[in-house]
DNA sequence: CTCATATTGTTGCAAGTGTAACAATATCTT
DNA sequence: AAGATATTGTTACACTTGCAACAATATGAG
């Protein structure tokens, strides 16, 4: 029977680890819907939702981004006021503002949508068809057991 | 040949799936060190550095640990006055000060690094040996493709 | 040896963030 | 129907962050 020794070392810890490739391809693709389309983190993922889902509340945003309440209103307010969104108060329940893109920024989002579309090919490059699917699914399990638990 | 429909959806996009795995797993483990230990996470890091690697400068935990300058700054600071780390200056170079846990900061560290360990496992207990190595695998490939390039 | 340049670690400042409080509205209980 | 409770989206405030500027020191060119 073996006595392992247990030297911990950080760049080894897959928390770390997760949390660099995570940051390293999320400032990889930040660079092109910052530098060339103004766009913070909070309004990129906004606006996908709302380019994705066509008509959404601020409260499903925050659901289908995992983002703040009060992150999605300040990016909603910065879509709007870039003319990408408009909102208009539900008739139904007057708390609640559909949100959806104008004309402008329905046109935007085609073009970020093919750029998100060519950055997942290039990762699909690097890894491989294969390993890109069992590196999906890794992630799927992990954030299944621990989101919110 | 087919056309195929390329709709966009956020939740598959892999940079947006890393980033909630990576954040899912850093808040369930950063519960662990936050709440019994009142570390931040830059804190953390740095322990773990000066943990691992016994005399450094702050200079290196910025590069091991992948945090800007001012943070580790801050969070060397924090660690001081908590008694767990102690600086000198260093005799060759006079800028340069060298960090060091107290021995109360050691037998932190032993505790931090079992934890560290436990939580590994869990994870490992979750995707199984195989997939936890492919997953590191494919973090690996990804870091190093998109790491500042 | 001297002056220009680079490096180390800290700090000022502006921007971004989350928590808690909030007003407006809706729903539930009786 | 009335009052208590919940939900929606916004805002105030305190805290964290990164960039740029900084002082102190080291290194390099001539």
């Amino acid at each position: 029977m073996l006595c392992e020794k247990t030297e911990f070392a950080l760049e080894d810890f897959m928390p770390y680890r997760l949390n660099r490739a995570a940051e390293a391809v999320s400032l990889a693709f930040a660079r092109i819907y910052k530098e060339k389309y103004g766009l913070s983190r909070p309004e990129w993922r906004a606006f996908a939702i709302v380019g994705q889902f066509g008509t959404v509340t601020a409260t499903e945003i925050s659901a289908k981004s995992t983002m703040d309440r009060t992150k999605v209103s300040r990016a909603v307010f910065s879509l709007e006021d870039q003319g990408w969104l408009k909102r208009s108060q539900d008739v139904k329940d007057r708390r609640v503002e559909n949100l959806e893109l104008t004309p402008q920024g329905r046109k935007k989002f085609e073009t970020l949508t093919k750029l998100a579309q060519l950055f997942e090919e290039e990762i699909v490059a690097v890894l491989g068809r294969k390993n890109m699917s069992d590196l999906q699914n890794g992630l799927i399990a992990i954030e299944k057991e621990f989101l919110q638990e």
